[in-house]
DNA sequence: GCAGAATGTGGACACTGTCAACTTGAGGGT
DNA sequence: ACCCTCAAGTTGACAGTGTCCACATTCTGC
């Protein structure tokens, strides 16, 4: 009865949470092939199976660890760009969009596993205007009220800076970029965010 | 007798070749999670264990179909990029690289699960001066060399725009912008394709 | 209170990767 | 010609996995 949730609880503290949350954690340390079922439900202390009355498949249960790990990228991309102190409209607002690329590919790095749950679900509704996209949109769209990107140019350029370092991330992660040391990892990081800047601008 | 291989011809016909290219083949309309060691050795005709032989492990098998995969890649952007006819040196060099690019996503669209397997190997090691990446350096030479690139700004440039199309092509497979309706995708490329070029001259 | 739906359990099946022990077959040394 | 060795392939087993099925339990609306 000390459970931790109580809200839509029926027989036991609300699963599909508990199973959600588990899972997270089991997808942080071993990627998204670690995540079993079984072996979720064997960490909640409940028997397999159990988990087929709240998700319909071992994807669907992935989808919501996915959009949790979302969740988590959001607000970390979200606190990294409150963090630029802008002087300047325009420097502030390319700044901006410098350190969402930077908190991206920051967590992709240091939460691996996450970051790979979050993009490993097919046939995703189209981004929706919440989440990582939806940020990069607001500085972007703060980029052209400010005079640096001009309105023509605007249509595309969030795909545009979106592969960019999405791209990176995943060369970095399981690519060919694994095996590179870190000092340069940053040089490339921040030559790939300067390329993108001039090319917008 | 009459197999197709008798150069290190064993007891059958050489093995390990046979074992690659039907896991190519399963790697292309299943995905890498679809290439499960028993189904290529019962597809080779052979019990499975043999691929022991010839393979320490699944993720052994996995690297040598990534290896003919990525070698698929590299031939078709060769293809493309030697489509292309330059009138004017700096011109021709730019669409080059920009042909690099197309021709990158056209094969991660194409063939997805090939391009999946290419890229799913960890702790690879460092970009080969073959393949894609090799292509990629000798066209951003030429940008250098006919007087569009600066030389200093060459550093970092192979990766920046490496990553630019990676990510779309990944962004597009298992990611957001999987439903993204075709002309809308080639729209967004050709401007992911004129932000780089942009950035880097 | 009670019927029925919601929720969790146990068992089974097919499938996977991997290990160990066995069998087969080709090639070389005497 | 023989045998012997060793690589190449086979058979069998074990631990996991996802998923379906029939059953047991508990909550909820009447």
């Amino acid at each position: 009865m000390t459970r931790e949730a109580r809200s839509g609880s029926y027989h036991h503290g609300d699963l599909r949470r508990a199973l959600a949350e588990t899972g997270l954690e089991l997808a942080r340390t071993s990627g998204a092939d670690g995540v079993a079922l079984r072996e979720v439900a064997r960490r909640v202390g409940v028997s397999h199976n159990a988990a087929y009355r709240h998700f319909a498949d071992r994807e669907a249960l992935l989808a919501e660890i996915g959009a949790l790990a979302m969740e988590r990228l959001t607000t970390a991309m979200q606190a990294e760009v409150g963090r630029v102190s802008d002087v300047d409209p325009v420097a502030g607002a390319r700044e901006r969009l410098k350190a969402t690329g930077r908190a991206y590919v920051a967590f992709a790095l240091a939460e691996p596993g996450l970051f790979g749950v979050a993009f490993s679900m097919k046939a995703e509704s189209p981004p929706t205007d919440v989440g990582p996209y939806g940020i990069l949109n607001e500085v972007l769209d703060e980029l052209v009220s400010v005079g640096y990107l001009a309105p023509e140019r605007r249509p595309g350029s969030d795909v545009a800076c979106w592969a960019a370092v999405h791209g990176f991330s995943a060369l970095c992660l399981d690519g060919p970029l694994g095996p590179m040391p870190s000092d340069l990892r940053s040089a490339a990081l921040e030559r790939l965010l300067d390329t993108v800047d001039r090319g917008l601008g």
